[in-house]
DNA sequence: AGCCTAAATGAAATCGATTTCAGGGTCAAG
DNA sequence: CTTGACCCTGAAATCGATTTCATTTAGGCT
């Protein structure tokens, strides 16, 4: 309820100077103790909606993911937030569910709350940043990569070559591969690593995309795709899947096919999230969650702090 | 970076004219069609910093949540946002973990970004809304009740009763239990429904809360009050886990020590998240999760649409 | 003591919307 | 033909901060 304005009159100084002292501008110990003490009587809390509308730009940054419900972006949240938070940002964080009009949506509501930036996991390969980029906010994708702005992902292929490989030293011969959906960068690159072992394999005389189904990167995709390959004539003795919760339900799958790993062998790309499953069995490629969302904090604030070097697109190794 | 005034001058209309015209009220069909290609043309994105600073509240939720890396929140705030952006609200998501000082801040932010209203899931008892009441900002608690303000909530006693009752029916004999952190509602709530049925079993000639562990509500504060009730003289035989996290903790530990279920016997507060164990063995009491946030979102609405009702409390009945 | 520079302060403009108020036009009833 | 009622419309005030610009004050140096 309190402003400036009587802040100001109580502690019988300008408006100007409350918000001097409350922005670090020098005013006398005397005034700026005067002003203190009002406030605190007041419990004055500055007003950020006329802050920001006076300085073009807000103290917050909008992290966009598609899933609100996978431990991979939550993780990747996590990061942001740490980051942010140690440097005066708070985050907001917004849910598309993959879809792409209520990513255009959240776009809208980024501008016109004058919010300072934005990390975006994008849903569509195809959104419009004209209205950001315009108007100066930067942008950072992240794990998904875009093009034009900032990026920070991972290495997906060499990560979709290191899981088939695993699963080849281990004896295995007829290995599939469930992926994202078609044109989805991540889901394409994984799928890629799998596909190049495979060929370079002496013993791939078949065609490996027979073993390759596209899904939604969902659990319930996942357990779809999953039971789809063991019903084949020939089915697959070990599969490659290209997330966590497409992991989860092709495990799902197996275990109620009494296949439970490593009877079939399986390779996840990320974390099975809360595995209580014993490790043994599934070959995890770990994937960097938290780091990737710390980077992307970092580097979308750089940028807020004018960093101006040509565009940016970080690869964070997989520690493997 | 366009306004209504350049809107205005380019459809040779007033500034006011425009407002109208995207705030649907009546304006002339001729002046109304020059208004939105003018706007069209421009690109024009309305500057909700502005329309804020005026109305004094602007058309954003906030959803404060101690865990956002806890599936049961996720799944909360995904009641929360379906309902809200239904009814043209967006919500921001902050996370607390569980630290007072962060909520504090956070609030304030609420506050000073004059934001609508505010769904909570307390990180502590000892909240101050008084800056938010004072402003008339409507609060609804949920999950974890709160004095003063409307509560959405489900029956912890209940729920603890049911999960002790049907170990009992399963024959286990010594049957132990790790909850939340002392002082806190869900946590007390869901032991006393454990002790309540130990106390009335006949063979109750022992003191049940030798096998009453007090954690954390995370992973790994369950997996080390497991161990620690494993490694009594006199182990129990089963455990009741009072929430989703610690259960996989604690299931880890049991797996660890080859006491998978049901060779020792577990129950769970609110299902386990991404579960790839069969179900037997674990019995879950389910926790809606998701309708939890719809009711909440929908009481902040109907609070903000005016209603004017003295305080509810509203409990979710477990769907057994 | 006098002059110059630098620091501190306040008045007023500004950000971009909404909303009150008053004026002008249209139409129907008397 | 006049009067009133009602609907559109625009001018201007308003929300609460920040910031420019001009002015005052203090302090240092010769």
């Amino acid at each position: 309820m309190a402003t400036i304005y009587d802040v100001a009159a109580l502690a019988g100084v300008s408006p100007a100077t409350v918000s001097r002292v409350f922005n670090g501008i020098t005013v006398s110990a005397e005034r700026s103790e005067r002003v203190r003490a009002a406030a605190e009587r007041l419990s004055f809390i500055p007003n950020r909606t006329a802050r920001t509308l006076r300085k073009q730009s807000s103290e917050v940054i909008a992290l966009i993911i598609p899933d609100i419900e996978n431990p991979f972006f939550t993780a990747l949240a996590r990061g942001v937030e740490d980051v942010a938070q140690a440097s005066g940002y708070s985050v907001v964080l917004c849910n598309t569910d993959e879809d792409a009009e209520k990513e255009a949506r959240y776009l809208d509501v980024v501008v016109s709350e004058n919010m300072a930036g934005i990390i975006l996991a994008a849903a569509s390969d195809l959104v419009n940043l004209t209205d950001l980029t315009r108007r100066g906010r930067p942008v950072v994708a992240v794990d998904r990569s875009l093009p034009e702005v900032d990026t920070v992902t991972v290495d997906n292929v060499a990560g979709g070559r290191d899981a088939t490989r695993a699963l080849v030293e281990q004896g295995f011969q007829r290995i599939a591969c469930i992926t994202g959906p078609t044109g989805r960068t991540t889901a394409e690159g994984r799928a890629d690593g799998w596909r190049e072992v495979l060929m370079t394999m002496s013993a791939a005389h078949v065609d490996p995309d027979r073993y390759l189904r596209y899904a939604d990167f969902r659990v319930e995709g996942g357990h779809a795709a999953m039971v789809d390959l063991l019903n084949l004539p020939e089915p697959p003795d070990a599969v490659f899947v290209a997330n966590n919760l497409m992991a989860v339900g092709a495990l799902r799958a197996l275990i109620e096919h009494d296949l439970t790993p490593p009877l079939v062998g399986m390779a996840s790309f990320g974390d099975l999230p809360f595995a209580t499953l014993s490790p043994r069995g599934v070959t995890v490629i770990p994937l960097p969650a938290r780091l990737l969302g710390e980077a992307a904090a970092q580097l979308l604030i750089e940028r807020l702090q004018g960093d101006d070097r040509p565009r940016q697109a970080i690869r964070l190794g997989n520690p493997a």
